[in-house]
RNA sequence: GGAGACAUGGCCGAGUGGUCGAAGGCACUCCCCUGCUAAGGGAGCAUACGCCUUAAAAGCGUAUCGAGGGUUCGAAUCCCUCUGUCUCCGCCA
């Protein structure tokens, strides 16, 4: 959510970045809301100031035993237009709290302009693509050939876009979450977390997937819940749940940066993109990540956010495999996001990268939905940032481990860096 | 699932219809005193928003005592609903 003071104060910069990437404010209607608000508003805190002091005086004159038959009067005629004024604000306050949820967050001024992920800004490659000397197999044909990638026995058990996985696969999974989580927490600081994967629409608004955004996310309700009763939404990342941690907190200063991590699984709908990916384990309804989140203070939250992408590269150089680090134009961010570098990764298949990481500075577009702030010097509570990054996505990455670690005879070697988490086992034999 | 108790400011805690945004204490900030890492005295100390203002401050006003509704001229205080916490019982991994 943006500043409602700054729209007031200077729109028409504020209006010019949402423009940049491809948001057209909703000028007209906020500046009648804004009218309305005014008038309103100050009608209404005059009549509660009138009514205010007259009960005051009421109570006093009682106090001392006097007649306050005149002084009720006064007030006799109040009620209705106090109501009727109270009742009107409350849903301008409504309309405008509505009208700014759905603004996007500006994009920080180092951002490249574009419209679409073409006009994404190339920053770096890291690692040589491997020349192979057979056929290259892509993931799901790696997968079927030692046994570990089952998509029919999902389509069984829950439809598309769901994957089973078995034996050597199903434990590498395992590995690469465990050795991500170790990394995370061991080599650069973050603290682990075990966190719902069920959470509350406030919960989701605080990160900005809801209102905008309820059709990517999963809901359930109770066994038995009436049609009215509140439902619990299935996490789409745990950036949701662990930025939510410090909801409503006013933190100390020297509390920050927070670092907090968690190993969960993610649901999406993803309804807007069938057709996209149908094959095979990129683009799945449940997938699990390693999610880093930091709660930064103001003045470093980009020198965070330089870090936090270094941390992500750290999985990709541990497991030595080839990717590319992208700037995002302004036209191809996220809602909350105000810069985002992502990390893709290479899928020799596809000849290409593919995404494996997003990690974003949101500023305090998220902290001022949440109402998370920190004291400043002179004690003042102040707006925090805060920031998310795949550390990495587990799903992606065992994809991209099974077609970059393929070998000839249909087996798949297992990185060193994973060895330890595999019980010592070098690779996992085909079927 | 059943029975009961509770929810107040950074923390503890008083307050059952009227000068209550809220006593008192702790913590914190400033000042004074004290020749010493202690004690004492004084003052300050919630948040958001509106109006005013070039801006800030000051000033004035409004809202907020778990959340939402209701009664009333007036609600932290009375009524209803919800959420959460604690204790006991049941069930359960």
């Amino acid at each position: 959510m943006l500043d409602l003071q700054l729209l007031r104060k200077e729109i028409d910069p504020v209006v010019a970045r949402l423009k940049a990437r491809g948001f057209d404010f909703p000028m007209n209607d906020f500046q009648a809301l804004e009218a309305a608000r005014k008038s309103v508003q100050t009608r209404t805190e005059e009549l509660q100031a009138t009514r205010n002091s007259a009960s005051k005086r009421i109570g006093q004159a009682k106090a001392k035993g006097e007649n306050v038959e005149a002084i009720m009067a006064e007030v006799a005629g109040l009620g209705d237009e106090l109501k009727a004024s109270e009742v009107k604000l409350a849903q301008i306050q409504e309309q405008m709290a509505a009208l700014l949820l759905d603004v996007p967050n500006t994009p920080h001024e180092s951002v490249p302009p574009g419209k679409s992920a073409d006009d994404n800004l190339e920053v770096r490659r890291w690692g040589t693509p491997r020349a192979f000397d057979f056929a290259v197999k892509d993931h799901l044909d790696v997968g079927a050939a030692v046994a570990g990638l089952d998509f029919e026995a999902a389509a069984k058990l829950s439809g598309a876009r769901f994957a089973v996985l078995r034996g050597g696969v199903a434990r590498l999974h395992r590995a690469l979450a465990a050795f991500m989580l170790d990394t995370q927490t061991q080599k650069h600081g973050y603290l682990e977390h075990y966190t719902p994967y069920l959470v509350n629409a406030e919960t989701l608004q605080g990160t900005g997937q809801l209102p905008k955004f309820k059709d990517d996310l999963f809901s359930v309700k109770k066994g038995g819940a009436g049609a009215d009763e509140a439902e619990l939404y299935l996490i789409p990342t745990s950036e949701v749940s662990l930025t939510n941690l410090v909801r409503g907190d006013i933190l100390e200063a020297k509390q920050l940066p927070m670092r907090l991590t968690a190993h969960t699984p993610c649901f999406r709908s993803e309804a807007g993109s069938y057709g996209k990916d149908t094959r095979g384990f990129i683009r799945q309804h449940q997938f699990d990540k390693v999610e880093m989140v930091q709660i930064a203070h103001p003045d470093t939250s980009y020198q965070a956010l330089e870090e936090m992408v270094g941390h992500a590269e750290a999985i990709l150089q541990a497991l030595e495999l080839p990717y590319r680090v992208l700037l995002l134009c302004t036209g191809d961010m996220g809602f909350g996001a105000a810069k985002t570098y992502d990390l893709e990764v290479w899928l020799p298949a596809q000849n290409t990268y593919r995404e494996i990481s997003s990690c974003s500075n949101c500023e305090s577009f998220q902290a001022r939905r949440m109402q998370t702030r920190y004291r400043d010097e002179k004690g003042k509570p102040q707006l925090v940032h805060t920031l998310n990054g795949s550390g990495l996505a587990v799903g992606r990455t065992l994809v991209a481990v099974l077609e970059n670690y393929q070998n000839a005879d249909a087996s798949v070697t297992i990185p060193q860096a994973l060895q330890p988490y595999m019980g010592g086992l070098t690779r996992i034999a085909a079927a």
